[in-house]
RNA sequence: GGGCCUAUAGCUCAGUCGGUAGAGCAACGGACUUUUAAUCCGUGGGUCGACGGUUCGAGCCCGUCUGGGCCCA
């Protein structure tokens, strides 16, 4: 964007030019476009409930000092109105009269005052003749010069201007303020859920030895001091088992996970993730875990389990979930009997009549989670358990307890995407050791996402590991599900390429 | 990875058959003491994403590249 930072005035756009002519005539003239402080007393939403029910044309006596931004501004000859709006999106009307505040005054908010302008006006608070609750000037101050004209308040910008100038999508469209408040609402019911089943948080490292604890390609760093390669973590789990090992029997994580693969409306290459493990509970009561995380979240931002989307479509998330067998829904789909024992050749020629790609290296699972996703999740719209997954394709989870082949695996699928996804995890150290030498030997032969061997983890393993559930959910997934958004609309600033001249 | 769509004023978008670039909001000048996207009169504002090609002439046609979106895998 370079031809919007010329080094000469005389290249700027007319109305980025006259906003800086306008900053400088202001410091020519002795006021400060830019001050240290300004007068406030109370923010617009205090004035607004202070003032709730005021009949029209009502002057209070009562005198504030309130700041906004500048979003709509009406000027008569003698008499201008402006709309302040403050963060939260609350607004009120500011009045500049002649006879209050003077010519020269009045001169100059017409003049140097624009649209974007951060102001501070010091007056009564009166409703106006149509019973607009206002602010009548007895004196102003600017409080920052907008130097670049605001968008069209009333069109909305176009998504990709949204997602590369957030703090403007902030000011101007309410859906986006909304959103940036439902996020920090989330978390907090999210701790509160833990914190009632007395789960303790950590943080872990995000920056890793050798990637682990989930199967997908890492972004490689490098660390200068100690001279050795580095990765940005894909899932912090290795970190939070060998917490309970320690004695932590009730831990959780909320962070950024970063995985270099492919992006779209449910994919971000970094990604905030909630992991969890309960000693002594298994894949069902860590299901009973995340339901209550999730319902609670629902409640939470929506005061209901039943929460709207932003197309106004309801979704009920309140209740048991179902749980559907994952080798049954298979089967259900592609109209014969599947399970975890069903030869790898036959699974080819099953996804070769459905016309799904398969990838040569893929492992007897695989191809099987490629089957189900492409027969079965579209249908997983309400919340749904999809129960018992591959053993070969989860080398940390411990295998079902009476299916061959199958592990104690869930995933929890809503509105069609995968939310959540939960275990019970493998505690034997030398199973465990002969998995990850697997991954490694898949790794060596060229795949990307298979996981290394975590001598450490292993050692800790050793130790003891007490019998536990896991889980892992996506936060950003958890605000997808709760308000029907895409990923770039429930991360304030999403990776985007940057603009090119 | 493949296919389709898209990029024009500060913002949102039109632009017909290839013939001097348009609107709304915003801006600038003027009028107006109760406006609510104020109204009225007037004015200015463009490297049409970048590069190359075809043509007497390209926003428009062709090619390459870049950004963005959608679908398929």
């Amino acid at each position: 964007m370079s031809k919007d930072n010329p080094s000469t005035d005389e290249e700027l756009p007319e109305q980025l030019r006259i906003r800086r002519e306008k900053r400088a005539a202001l410091i020519a003239d002795g006021s400060e476009p830019y001050p240290v402080s300004v007068p406030r007393t109370k923010s617009l939403r205090e004035v607004r409930e202070q003032h709730a029910g005021l009949a029209i044309d009502v002057a209070t006596g009562i005198i504030e000092s309130l700041t906004g931004r500048i979003i709509f501004k009406r000027d008569t000859g003698k008499l201008c109105f402006a709309t302040l709006r403050e963060g939260d999106g609350t607004e009120i009307q500011a009045m500049l009269s002649l006879d209050k505040v003077g010519q020269n005054s009045i001169d100059s908010w017409k003049s140097n005052i624009d649209l974007g302008d951060i102001v501070s006006v010091t007056g009564e608070i009166i409703t106006s003749k149509r019973g607009e609750l206002s602010v009548l000037a007895a004196s102003w101050k600017l409080a920052s010069k907008s130097l670049r004209p605001l968008p069209n308040d009333h069109k909305p910008m176009s998504e990709e201007t949204r997602v590369r100038m957030r703090y403007v999508d902030l000011i101007v469209r309410p859906e986006a303020r909304a959103n940036a408040r439902l996020r920090p609402a989330v978390m907090k019911s999210l701790r509160n859920t833990f914190a009632q089943a007395d789960f303790i948080e950590v943080e872990t490292p995000m920056l890793q030895v050798m990637h682990g604890g989930a199967t997908a390609r890492p972004f490689k760093s490098f660390s200068n001091a100690y001279d050795m390669d580095l990765y940005l973590r894909i899932a912090p789990e290795l970190f939070l088992k060998r917490c309970v090992v320690g004695g932590i029997e009730r831990v959780f994580e909320i962070n950024r996970n970063f995985r270099n693969e492919g992006t779209d409306s449910s994919h971000s290459p970094e990604f905030a993730m909630i992991e969890s493990y309960q000693a002594y509970g298994d894949w069902r009561s860590i299901g009973h875990l995340t339901r209550t995380l999730v319902q609670e979240a629902a409640m939470a931002v929506a005061g209901s389990y039943v929460v709207t989307h932003h197309d106004g479509r309801q979704m009920n998330l309140g209740g048991d979930w179902p749980e559907i067998s994952l080798y049954e829904a298979i089967s259900k789909g592609v109209g014969q009997s599947v399970s975890a024992l069903t030869p790898i050749a036959e699974l080819k020629t099953i996804a070769k009549k459905l016309g799904i790609k398969t990838d040569p290296q893929w492992i007897t699972g695989k191809l099987a989670e490629e089957i189900f996703e492409h027969v079965a999740v579209d249908q997983l719209i309400a919340p749904t358990f999809v129960m018992g997954f591959p053993l070969d394709t989860s080398p940390l989870v411990r295998a079902h307890r009476e299916l061959p082949g199958v592990a104690e695996k869930w995933d929890l699928y809503v509105n069609g995407f995968e939310l959540a996804t939960g275990y019970s995890e493998l505690i034997d150290p030398v199973i465990q050791r002969e998995r990850l030498v697997e991954q490694s030997s898949l790794g060596a032969k060229g795949d990307m996402e298979a996981m290394q061997v975590d001598e450490d983890f292993l050692r800790a393993m050793e130790y003891g590991m007490p019998p536990m559930g896991g889980m892992g959910m996506g936060v950003d997934r958890l605000l997808m599900a709760l308000t029907g958004l895409g990923i770039r609309e429930t991360i304030l600033f999403p990776l985007v390429k940057p603009e090119t001249d």
